[in-house]
Formats: structure tokens, sequence, C-alpha cells
DNA sequence: CGGATGGGGATGGCTC
DNA sequence: CGAGCCATCCCCATCC
């Protein structure tokens, strides 16, 4: 009786990270944006608005183009839009991932996953990976609920502004 | 009016 | 085989 808790040490494995065999992970759509923020050839496709607080938009006339790249590379049967690609974003308001600026074609990464697509994981050796969304992030709803998922994100250095 | 943009329900596909 | 998670598909609302 008083092994139970022996036992269940036994078979309690650390919280799995999800497996990512080699080059077999799964792309999410933040990464590959994120990606793209840093291609040169697709400057004219989405760009940086304020890089350092993970702002970005994406260009009106090419966005298009950039919804097709994103569908090929998942090998999707039918072609990506961007109308498609921006429901995607959407859900990303809901875990609060990204959030959209109240402008047009205008969104941003969450700190959090700005951290884990960024700069410190540059050293191959982290599992630093799967962190949630948790801690004292200051999010300024403008309805009154997560599900609205419309948002301006306080980061603490910079408040943007609704534009109507 | 009509394109551009934003939104959400339903469904698909993959993984555990 | 089923549940959950994301992404995809389709259609509608609103804005300019």
């Amino acid at each position: 009786m008083s092994n139970m808790q022996e036992e269940q040490a036994i078979h309690m494995v650390p919280p799995s990270v999800p497996q990512q065999k080699h080059g077999s992970k799964k792309l999410r759509l933040f990464e590959y944006l994120h990606e793209a923020l840093h291609d040169p050839d697709l400057m004219n496709c989405i760009q940086w608005v304020d890089k350092s607080n993970g702002v970005f938009q994406f260009v009106s006339k090419n966005k298009e183009r950039l919804a097709e790249l994103w569908g090929k590379k998942k090998g999707n049967r039918k072609i990506m839009t961007y109308q498609k690609m921006a429901r995607a974003l959407r859900n990303y308001g809901r875990t609060g991932e990204i959030l959209k600026i109240r402008r047009k074609l205008t969104y941003q990464f969450s700190a959090i996953v700005l951290q884990r697509l960024s700069p410190a994981c540059s050293s191959g050796k982290d599992n630093v990976f799967y962190q949630y969304i948790q801690p004292g992030v200051e999010y300024w709803s403008n309805h009154d609920c997560w599900d609205n998922s419309r948002f301006v994100y306080n980061s603490g250095y910079q408040v943007y502004p609704q534009f109507s």
C-alpha cells in the first residue's frame, strides 16, 4: 500500500516533449511566418513593423504569394489563400500565440512565441521548447474575453493604439 | 456596387 | 479506434 507512490513514480515519465524526429517536425504556421520575416526575398510579402516587439504585417499586394508558398510547403491539395491563412492566424488569438493588432494586415507574436522562435536557442542543446502561456504577460483586451480575439498587446515598452 | 478584409462553423488530417 | 490539436475550407459581415 505504501508503495503506491513508488509505483507511480516508476511510470511517471517526464512530461514528454512532442516527438520531433530529425527533419520530420510539423511546421506550424507561425514558425513559417517567422522564417519568412527573415527572408529577404519575401520582404515584399511580409515585413516587420516593430521587430523588437514582434509586430509584423503582410504586404497587401503580395500577401497571396506568401500564402501560396505556405500552402505548397504544407503540401496542401488546394491553393492556400490569404483568407484561409488569416483564419489560422485568428485561431492563434485564442491561445495568445499571435495577436491581432487593430490595423490592417498587422499581427503580433506574443512574447512567449518570440522567445521560443528567436535568439537564445542558438546552441543546439535545449529542450526549452514547450513552455506554456501562463506567466505574467499582460494582455489588454478591448473586448471582454479572449474569444473575441481582438487585442492590443502591451509589451511593457509600448502600447499600440487602436486605429479605427 | 464590389473588392478587400475580418470573422466563425464545420471538416480534414495527423498524432498520440 | 477515438480524442485533441491545428490547419483548411467555405461562407458571411463589414468597411471603404
